[in-house]
DNA sequence: TTCAATGCAAAAAATTTGCATCCCA
DNA sequence: TGGGATGCAAATTTTTTGCATTGAA
C-alpha cells in the first residue's frame, strides 16, 4: 500500500532485470501504484503529464514501458470492459485485492483482501489442477453489481458509448 | 449447456424485447453459446462466415449484435488481456462457470461449476453491501496460470505480441 | 408497406512500429 | 561512448458510424 516504497522496489526490479531506469518508466512506477483502481494506458499518461513541468513523455513510451511491465510480471492487465485496457500493479508488489464493477456506469474500484478464504483457495487449486491439468497460481475476482451512487441517484456512464 | 435451446430461448428473449430476429443475430446467437471460450468479434464473424454459403454477414453487424446483446443483459465482456475484447452468453443463460486463463499462451478455457461455495459467496455478498455501499449481482473468477501444453513441451503464445 | 437493420465504406479509437536522436550505464 | 530507449509520425488493429438499400413484422 506504501506507494514510495512499491515505487523504489518496482524500480530496483527493473535495473536487476537489466532495462535502464529513465524518465517515462519511473513515471509508470511513480503513477501506477498511486491509483486505487486500474488506469488506462492514456490515463497514466494523463497523470505524468500533469505531474511534469519540463521533458515530454510520449505516449508511446507510456504503451512500451506498460509492456514491459506486463512481460516482467509486475503488472497486469485487468477486464477491459469496454474502453481501453486497464492495468494495475500485479503480483508480490499488488497487494492482493479484487475489483468492484458497476455494470451502470462502469466504474472499477478496488476491494483490499479476499473474499475467498485461504482453505477454500487450496481445495479449489488441488480439484482443478486434478481435473483440468492445469496448474493455478493466481486468481482475480471481480464482483459485479451497482454502486451507491447508481443504487440511488441516477449516475451517468462514465465508459464507452 | 444445451446450444439448440439456449440459442432458441434467447432469440425468444430478443424478440420480446421488440428487435426483429435478423439474420446476423440468428447467427451470433446460434454461435456464441456453442463456444467453450470467450470469442472476440472477428472469432464470431469467421465461424458465421464457415457455415454460411448464402448471404454474408458484415463484421459491422457483427459487432452491432453483440453490443445489442450486452445491452440486453445476454452477453457480458471478458478477459480481454492483450488483443481485442471477448464475449461470451452470460446471465441466467450463461450457466455458472469461470476461466481458465494460461499466462504463457493466453488460451481461455471454461471452467464449468464455481468453486467459491454459496455460504462464502453470500457471506461475502453481505460484507461488501455493507462496508462499500456496494450491491453485488453477480461474480466472475479468473484462474490465472500454466495449461499443461505450457507446463511441459512449451508452446508458442496464440494471442498479441 | 414501413421503418428497423443491414452492408459497405469511411471515420474514430486504441495500439504498435520505423527511424533518427538522445541519454543512461 | 555505445546501444538501449525515446519522441514523433506513420502504420496497424479494433470498433463505431453515416448512408443508401433491404427485409422482417
Amino acid at each position: 500500500m506504501e506507494t514510495p516504497d512499491t515505487t523504489t522496489a518496482l524500480g530496483a526490479l527493473v535495473s536487476e532485470q537489466g532495462y535502464r531506469m529513465t524518465t517515462p518508466r519511473r513515471h509508470v512506477l511513480d503513477v501506477l501504484p498511486a491509483s486505487g483502481a486500474p488506469l488506462s494506458v492514456a490515463d497514466i499518461h494523463e497523470r505524468i503529464r500533469s505531474r511534469i513541468r519540463s521533458r515530454r513523455v510520449s505516449l508511446a513510451s507510456v504503451y512500451r514501458t506498460v509492456n514491459l511491465l506486463l512481460r516482467l510480471g509486475v503488472v497486469r492487465a485487468t477486464d477491459a470492459v469496454g474502453g481501453p485496457q486497464r492495468f494495475e500493479i500485479g503480483g508480490p508488489f499488488g497487494g492482493h485485492h479484487h475489483h468492484l464493477i458497476c455494470q451502470q456506469c462502469g466504474r472499477i474500484e478496488d476491494l483490499d483482501g479476499c473474499p475467498l478464504g485461504d482453505a477454500a483457495w487450496q481445495a479449489m487449486n488441488r480439484r482443478v489442477r486434478r481435473t483440468r491439468k492445469f496448474r493455478v497460481v493466481d486468481h482475480d475476482l471481480r464482483l459485479l453489481g451497482a454502486c451507491h451512487e447508481c443504487t440511488k441517484g441516477r449516475r451517468a456512464r462514465t465508459t464507452r458509448r
